[in-house]
Formats: C-alpha cells, structure tokens, sequence
DNA sequence: CGCGGAATTGAAAATACTCAAAATTAGTGG
DNA sequence: CCACTAATTTTGAGTATTTTCAATTCCGCG
C-alpha cells in the first residue's frame, strides 16, 4: 500500500463521474458501464507532492487515470530533473509500462488528487466482448500518441521562448476541453518542473515569464497565470521574434 | 494514384515476409494470416524522395507499414523542417491521422522502398474477431507510445552533443533489433534532415561528428558511419562531457 | 566535364546556462 | 496569529554553447 494512499474511496460509479465523457468509459451504455466498474482496481486520494506510483514498482499490470487534479510523471526517479509529462483529470497514465513491465518512472501529483486504478489484464479481457470500449481505447492509445508528438514538435522548437509560448498554449487548450477558462489558470507545478519538462533552467523559466510580462503576453501573479495575447503567443509558438 | 507507386507488388503473402514477427500480424496462425491478407490495400514501392502520403490526403483510414527500406514523417508539409521521425521495417506510420482524421502530415522516402497501407476500418474489424491480432495491435500502440517518448527524452537533453550521441544509438539499437550491424550503418537522412528532426542545425550535426570523429566515438566517411566507442557514446547520452 | 545539392568550415552574434546572492513565499510550530 | 525556517523564485554577471551567414569543398549524376 502506498503511502500517498490517504484512503480508498466511496464507490463513485464511472456513470457520475464528471471526467466521463474524456474518460475510458466514454459512449458506454448502462449495462457495459456496469461491467467497467470491475476493471477498476481501486480509486485513492493522493496529497499534493505524494507519489502515485514509483520506479520500479510491480508489475505493469496497472493503467492510471487521472479523475480529479494533477500530476507529473518522470523519467526514471522522481528527482533525477526528468519531467515526462503533465496529466490532468481524465488523461491516463502507466500506460509506458505496459504490458507487463515495472514501471521505468514515477509519477507524483502537482495537487491533491484522485486516481482511478485500472487492471490492464481485465480491461483487455473486457475490450475482447465490449466493442465500443475497444473502439474508444483505440482512440485513446492514438490521442496519446499524437499528445506524445505534439510535446516532441514542442521541444524541437530551437528558442526558449518558442517552447514556453507552446507550452502555455498546451496547457490552455488542455483546461479549456475541461471547462475551465483558457487564458486563466494556475500552473500547478514549479518553475524547475516546467524547466525540466521543456529541457530549460527554472531560471530561464523566471526570465522568460518577465519577458512575455513586458511584451504584454502574459500578467503573472505568483502561479496565477493570465494569457493576454493568445494570438501573440500562437505566432511566437510558431517562430515570430518579439 | 501517388506517384510514388511504380507499381503495385506482386501478392507477398505476410507468411513469407521477413518482417513478420516485428510486425502487427506477429504471432498469428496460418488461417489468421489468411483473414489478415485481407486488411491490407495494396503494396507498394516507392522511390527514395518520393511521397509515400501527403498533408491533407483524403481521410485518414489508412496505416502504413514500413516492409522494406525508411522513410521520414514531417509535420506539415516536407519542406518545412519539422521531421517527426524516421521510421525503418516493421514501424508503423500515420497514427497521428487516425481514427478519421486527414493526414495533418506527410511521408517521404528516404531509399527506394515498399509500404504495406492497411485499412484502418478493416483492420478494426478484425480486431473484433482476432484476439491475438487485438492483442499485439495494443502492444505495438504501447510500443510507439514508447517510442515517441524516447524521442522526446531525446529532445529534453540539453546538449547538442548528448542528443546526437542518443540518436545514433537509437538508430544503432533498432538496426541491431532487424539483424543489421549495431556499430556499422549508413544514415539514409541527410544531415539537414537529422537537425530538424533533432531541433539543430544542419551545421552543428557537421561539427559534432567531427568532434565525435576527433574524440574516437565514430569513424565517419560521407554517410557511413562506425560507432566506435559505444560506452562513450551511452556516457555522452546520458550528460557526460568530453 | 561541369552542374548542383550536400557537407564542411570559419567568424561573429545570439541565446541559454552556470553560479551566486537576494528576495519572496510557503510551511511549521509555538 | 505570529515567528521562524525552508523552499521557491528572481535577478545579475560572466561563460559556454549553438546559431547565423557566408564562403568553400566535396561528390554524385547527367
């Protein structure tokens, strides 16, 4: 039992769950929504800075879905300044240690959370006599990898500034097909796991924030963030100077 | 009709491909290899420079598998310096386009080669009714998720030389994977195209093989290259300096 | 043999990093 | 609620690295 495992949940049926629609389960009717509650394992808690799951843990028999806040996942030790990703509700996770092997890295959450726990064996059980469920589990596993190039054609940006406009834009397209706002929000994580993420210093982060400030891009309030300029960050994503 | 295609092949049956167990039809019997015949459209070969698709072309329910030779993806158009990848025999390219999407991408040969397009509706269908073939389909979808992320570890390592260095045993590992000499191979990209795919410049990928020649890593002549000093290389990838 | 793309080289300029220090904020316990 | 400590963030100066731009060389190919 992990330590960040503040406690196992209610049973929160996937048919209440807010993150449904962009979940595993999406387009499933009631008799088969029924039948997905047994490929999840567990749904926990996680406290902030607390670790889902860790290098080298069992075996990857297990994909994570993130149901309420954040997390971050690393490449190897959750120290070794090797930020993967940034996963919020309704993105899974684990899923590069399937099938079958340990995990390679870790993942730890950015904001208290809640995770469902998915047994890979029994979700491929469930996929052989549920077709939309593999249908959409297709779908999901090529969202993924067209995520995973979008962070590639990121980090090919040669300029800093380049990567860092993407990266706001990212996130702000990410929470906006969540609902929230897209040009307010809150980055849940430091300045050195940005960095880390974008293969920059935390101080080229700090730099780069006072420079999008000044050039009216952005207003930035501690972690609060407020696009100003999407366009203006869309074309310096793409390569305009400022 | 692409221009691309000389010519459709003669029927290679799957049975006889060399490719075959690093490909999605891995691990079937024979009758599955019957019903697997029929995902396929066509075969074809493609001359080196030539497209094998477009951005933009019709609607994306098409996958295609590398059977012979390599080709590049590039986002966007082929000129625009954004290389996605190389990918050599048995990977599988335009993901990204799938389900239904057009192909926001293209494909370009980088040697004389043959593709396998499979028909993503039928191949779906007979995932349906194939377990095995559902099965090693997920695998090899977990597999480019992988892979992507491997690329993108790639791109976060600061130095020029530490990305390089990872690229080629990147390359040196999937030739070993197919048979062919992990130390001796011939890059079949020009060094433009590595840059972009690396987030460099043409120049630089001159000047660090002549350190990595300088430094005994490599032994180059035009596009052959020799991987000298594979520890080196892995200390290089991993921060060491020189 | 000569043309043209690819590769190499050099020098200057731009960019991001390192290291160190200061300022700010978050977390903890009284 | 405040004080204290630890962590994060910001800032500055100097350094290292990579890019840019231009010129040259090298090959492959007609």
């Amino acid at each position: 039992m992990n330590l960040s495992e503040v406690s196992n949940l209610r049973p929160v049926e996937c048919a209440n769950c807010a993150m449904r629609r962009m979940c595993l389960p999406e387009g499933l009717d009631d008799g088969n929504l029924q039948q997905f509650n047994q490929v999840i394992l567990r749904r926990f808690r996680t406290l902030r800075r607390e670790p889902v799951y860790r290098s080298g843990d069992p075996v990857g028999e297990t994909l994570y879905v993130v149901r309420v806040g954040g997390v971050k996942t690393c490449h190897g030790g959750v120290d070794q300044q090797q930020v993967t990703g940034f996963h919020m509700s309704g993105e899974m996770l684990g899923l590069e240690a399937l099938p079958g092997a340990s995990h390679d890295g870790s993942a730890l959450a950015l904001e208290d959370s809640e995770i469902c726990a998915i047994s890979y064996p029994r979700l491929e059980r469930l996929c052989d006599v549920v077709t939309p469920l593999r249908r959409h589990f297709h779908t999901l596993l090529m969202d993924e990898i067209r995520r995973e190039q979008r962070v590639s054609a990121m980090l090919r940006n040669s300029r800093a500034d380049q990567r860092f406009a993407a990266f706001l834009l990212d996130l702000s397209a990410r929470y906006a097909a969540r609902g929230y706002s897209s040009t307010r929000f809150r980055l849940t994580m430091s300045r050195q796991e940005i960095g880390d993420f974008l293969g920059l210093t935390a101080e080229s982060i700090s730099r780069l924030l006072r420079n999008f400030r000044s050039a009216q891009l952005v207003a930035v309030e501690r972690r609060q963030v407020l696009l100003n300029d999407m366009p203006g960050l869309r074309a310096l994503a793409q390569g305009a100077a400022y």
